[in-house]
DNA sequence: CCTGGAGTTGTCCTA
DNA sequence: TTAGGACAACTCCAG
């Protein structure tokens, strides 16, 4: 058995243009691509969860590329712990290669097996790829993290040069993974999963849709967001390839990346908004939290049309258009008065493209307790959302075809008692200052 | 240290 | 009909 290195694909389920697979790949040793299914992840997740088929399709078509250089992509299920330990009982590891993962468990996870690593004498490095800038790369001048959107996007573009952006040439060192027989992948079933055949968004992105961005993104019933978000999070595309694609066409695109850069950054430096709010004082909102409110907002049948045509887009496809995200959002968290969290853990569990800093940004964002977040008192009237952004109330007939029909439920609270109710409270909570 | 301008995506009321 | 200010101040950030 020759001693080789290990690169661990995670959350970057690409050869090309991969950092941490390229700096695996110019080691000097052969390297053995592995991919572990996690136990402690997968167990908590039904049957049909697309995000699992989504993985499992694109580590297919990982293997047939690798299949093309004589190389294998070995497929584990169980906890990484173990199965790490296994990888180095079955081959001679030397080092193993990761990209970096900023979420909190993540971040446990790693240090795990780097200590594990490091009691064996195996190297353990991760570099950055999900990113362009990660950490402490954008700060104030006085070295503490941006809290403030506009002065980080700012400070982000001044800061960014062309070689952030620059590819990875992994596919030119490809020679260098092991060679080996191709191995068998675990089927979908035999991970515990189902799959009906599902078209997941394309990969493709039209340079005239990112063009367009801004005109259109705001309607929903318009193909005008690029629906990338599930490729950006599992890593089947490079962030620095649209970086580099979008930002001569579009500074409203650029500045989504931005946010996700903005966000990612956020969780590294205040893990703490994975539970509570990134300010403190709306800790102290008195939730209504009422079970059967939030069975009807799942549901899509708050009778508020834009509400429902949003939820149900979501329970059929995983996927929620941008506007009717925060629209939803606000209605839960202000209109009812439930906890973000809850909204946030349902959304999480929905969307293909779930990503925790990002769905965490946005539900505190709605919610007003996150940095840089909307005004309390900002309350969206879905009414009038709907007038400008749905005028024609398309995007409504697709997904609440009966909305003006007798079997359509009449709005389960009044719009202007909701909002008077919600400044009542939100006020209660907030008063005497953060 | 002080100062002034600004802050993702809104809504409502009044004149 | 429509434009403009109130909503609540507060904190962030750069000069």
């Amino acid at each position: 058995m020759p001693p080789i290195h290990l690169f661990w694909f995670r959350r970057d389920l690409r050869l090309s243009d991969n950092a941490g697979l390229y700096h695996a790949l110019k080691s000097g040793l052969p390297v053995q691509p592995v991919f572990i299914f996690d136990h402690d992840i997968l167990q908590h997740l039904p049957r049909h969860d697309r995000r699992v088929q989504f993985i499992h399709q694109a580590l297919v078509a990982l293997q047939t590329e690798l299949a093309q250089w004589g190389a294998t992509l070995d497929v584990r299920h169980g906890t990484p712990r173990a199965v790490m330990q296994d990888l180095c009982a079955d081959y001679a590891v030397q080092g193993v290669f990761a990209n970096r993962d900023y979420e909190p468990s993540a971040i446990a996870r790693d240090k795990d097996i780097y200590h594990d690593l490091q009691a064996k004498g195996i190297t353990f490095r991760a570099f950055k790829d999900h990113v362009i800038f990660e950490k402490n790369e954008v700060i104030k001048a006085d070295g503490t993290p941006y809290t403030v959107f506009t002065p980080y996007a700012r400070k982000w573009r001044s800061a960014l040069q062309p070689f952030h952006l620059q590819a990875y040439p992994t596919q030119s060192y490809a020679q260098n993974f092991y060679q080996q027989a191709p191995k068998a992948m675990p089927s979908l079933s035999a991970l515990g999963f189902e799959g009906a055949p599902f078209d997941f968004p394309s990969i493709e992105v039209a340079p005239d849709l990112i063009a367009q961005y801004a005109a259109q993104r705001d309607y929903p019933a318009k193909n005008g967001t690029s629906k990338l978000g599930v490729h950006l999070r599992f890593g089947t595309l490079s962030v620095r390839q649209l970086a580099a694609q979008s930002q001569h066409l579009s500074d409203i695109f650029l500045n989504e990346l931005i946010w996700r850069d903005f966000y990612q950054m956020i969780l590294w430096h205040f893990p703490h908004v994975v539970d509570g709010a990134f300010k403190p004082a709306y800790n102290q909102i008195a939730w209504r939290n009422d079970a059967d409110d939030f069975a009807r907002w799942c549901e899509g049948q708050t009778g508020y049309p834009i509400v429902d045509a949003g939820m149900r887009e979501l329970n059929a496809t995983g996927f929620m258009h941008n506007r009717v995200r925060m629209i939803t959002a606000s209605f839960l968290t202000k209109h009812l008065l439930i906890d973000w969290r809850w909204g946030e853990r349902y959304f999480a569990q929905r969307l293909l493209d779930f990503d925790l800093a990002a769905n965490n940004g946005g539900w505190q964002w709605a919610a007003g307790s996150g940095c840089d977040a909307a005004p309390y008192f900002r309350i969206f009237n879905p009414y009038l959302q709907t007038d400008k952004f749905d005028g024609q109330a398309q995007y409504i007939k697709q997904w609440v075809p009966e909305h003006q029909s007798s079997a359509y439920p009449p709005p389960m609270i009044e719009h202007a008692q909701a909002r008077v109710r919600c400044l009542a409270v939100y006020g209660q909570a907030l008063k005497g200052g953060n």
